[in-house]
DNA sequence: ACCTTGCTTCGACATTCTTCAATGTTGACT
DNA sequence: AGTCAACATTGAAGAATGTCGAAGCAAGGT
């Protein structure tokens, strides 16, 4: 809030990006760094409910539950979903703002890289 | 080119991410997940003329030489970035396709989510 | 109260990653 | 040829990560 809204219109080529925010969203990228992590937020994300159990995320991978309890985790602590428990069972959600806060970022990298290449 | 044109018109939701297609975007992200190599990708696409010489990248950090120049040999194989050497020195420049999947890739993620959460 | 089921946490181990100093390589300029 | 500067590669040490089995916790059913 500080220096974001400061000038009046430079859609591109802001500034390189600060140490303590590379590192905040690295961990993000480094949660989605990992075929199982990134499947598994494909298959939440593409039900049509948009959650889904872990009973259900569980089996669909070759691994032990706990290991799949373990990347879930991360998942969360990334910020990239959301769990919530509803009796016995616990469903997971994508959190859209976090992905789409992301998906700004290499967006305007693309665009920046662009708009340099002509 | 065989399973992704079949349908007619599918915007959202589409299937989970195959194992070997999520392991592949998985490298790339992967390589996005460490802060310096977050800030040598976005020091590399805000400079105007869309490539920086490796002398320029290294003193931007407090690392060695060679811990940068791993890095930036991290990013190459990731396809995010491509090198090109003029005499002495090496020019590192953003490849905006790849960056612009890993962007579309999260943006579907979060209109899917979007779509359900209705 | 007791067990059963679904999920998380803990402890341990093998693998991978980050980083550096030392060495190699490439190209330019005498 | 010889030297210097810019990068890359190698080899090694410590930290972080992925995986599992075992144990813990929470809810529901008997």
């Amino acid at each position: 809030m500080s220096k974001q809204g400061e000038g009046c219109c430079e859609p591109l080529s802001e500034e390189p990006l600060a140490k303590e925010q590379a590192t905040e969203l690295a961990t993000m990228f480094k949660a989605l760094g990992d075929p199982v992590r990134l499947r598994l937020l494909s298959l939440i994300a593409s039900r049509p409910s948009g959650e889904v159990c872990v009973c259900e995320l569980t089996p669909a991978f070759e691994l032990s539950q706990p290991t799949i309890s373990h990347h879930l985790k991360l998942l969360r602590q990334a910020g990239l979903v959301d769990s919530d428990r509803r009796g016995t069972w616990v469903y997971y959600r994508v959190r859209p703002e976090t992905t789409d806060r992301l998906a700004a970022l290499l967006a305007s990298v693309s665009s920046e890289q662009r708009a340099a290449a002509v």
